[in-house]
DNA sequence: TGCAAAATAGAACGATCGTTCTTTTCTGCT
DNA sequence: AGCAGAAAAGAACGATCGTTCTATTTTGCA
């Protein structure tokens, strides 16, 4: 490939959009990380082994290792792949509602929604948490900046309901967010782990006692 | 052994109590749990090995396997160490206090104390819950009804302040033990993994926020 | 002090892991 | 249709794992 090149407007059809018309290869590159993906909200990234991608996948180790290259790369492309499901069912249809509570109360209501199927599978973000907080490495950076970019996007939610007048104007947007974190934590805790019954009712009673305190006086219901 | 020998009143000294006294082998295998109790924190239940426990303690794997049979007997045994361990930091201290509102702040503000040390080396009742989630089998068993055990401890005193009148007639101890349990796993995520600053801070604010929410209106202090 | 039993070491096993290298099969373009 | 390159398979490697078996050392009581 020349230096020129590098103009990319010259590039013709060969470099197409993702999506449609890849090639076989990036067709069963995202097949393997749609399968890895169910392997590792199961095991947790970890336990995510390219021999069970294989034999999920039908193919030999050796097959699947080729598309990414290290076992680190495959974790880091699902780790990718569940961040942009994430926000795809959490973020996005909240944007729907207008700033302020009510799109604060679709994010929790997406996000406990997400969990829910996620007390079958399991959460990237929650295992992953527990099985790199004291490692470092490339599968750390993406899991914390993924993790990161979505409590950003919580607070500045939370900003904007307190801008909007929903809010008390004294509540601390990073304070909520971090009282909403918690919630979502134990709720996957005691109903996936210790199988707790009625721990998505006392999740929903824990979000309402937070609004109630964070409220503004104004918007009071009583 | 005969059969009369189950008796046990009639057996002499060389059955003694826990403690001291005890044969070497004892002595050692108390040496491994510890050994191995410290490995666990850091890299988790599924990730201890025997031969990582073997190095700690300079001792050949099959030295350390012989004191357990199995590695998964070795996994409950430092479960049920740890949870030994957390009884005696957060629990015991607290029944110092007065029953109420008084047990209560010990109780969390013990709990404070230990994740504060666990930031550095990790907690077993979190890992571990990630890890066995959806596992079976006695080293999943160990680990829930440990926490079970504590979260019912919990419960109890945040009933017995609501009989004192520390707290709203209609509060749910259930609910508020729900609460604190997830201010908990939120400082631990945000502070150990994420390593967020100020995250202690937030968890005893959010603490306080439960309290104002749910404490009886005769004692309010605002 | 001596002797049985407990405690530990050492070597080897089958299995699984990530990775490398070589070979075969398949794809897609001319 | 044919050919170059991509994609996948297959075999093998060193390492680590839990576990087993046998041999050696150490302990504690008579």
């Amino acid at each position: 490939m020349s230096v020129t090149s590098l103009h990319l407007t010259t590039v013709p059809a060969p470099l197409e959009a993702a999506g449609r018309g890849q090639h076989k290869g990036q067709q069963t590159k995202a097949a393997i990380i749609d399968a890895a993906l169910g392997l590792a909200t199961q095991i947790g990234l970890e336990g995510l082994s390219i021999g069970a991608v294989a034999e999920v996948m039908r193919m030999s180790k050796s097959g699947v290792f080729a598309h990414f290259g290290s076992r680190e790369e495959l974790q880091i492309s699902v780790v990718r792949e569940y961040y942009r499901r994430f926000e795809e069912e959490v973020f996005r249809p909240a944007l729907a509602e207008p700033r302020g509570l009510p799109r604060v109360r679709a994010l929790f209501a997406n996000w406990m929604k997400r969990v829910a199927v996620e007390l079958q599978s399991g959460c990237i973000f929650i295992s992953g948490a527990v099985e790199f907080d004291d490692r470092s490495g490339p599968v750390r950076d993406a899991l914390a900046s993924s993790v990161r970019a979505w409590m950003s996007a919580l607070n500045r939610a939370v900003q904007m309901a307190r801008e909007a007048g929903h809010l008390r104007a004294d509540a601390q947007a990073e304070q909520i967010a971090f009282e909403i974190h918690a919630i979502i934590l134990a709720l996957h805790y005691e109903a996936r782990f210790l199988k707790t019954p009625g721990s998505m009712a006392r999740a929903e009673q824990a979000f309402e006692g937070i609004l109630a305190r964070y409220g503004s006086p104004a918007s009071r219901k009583r």
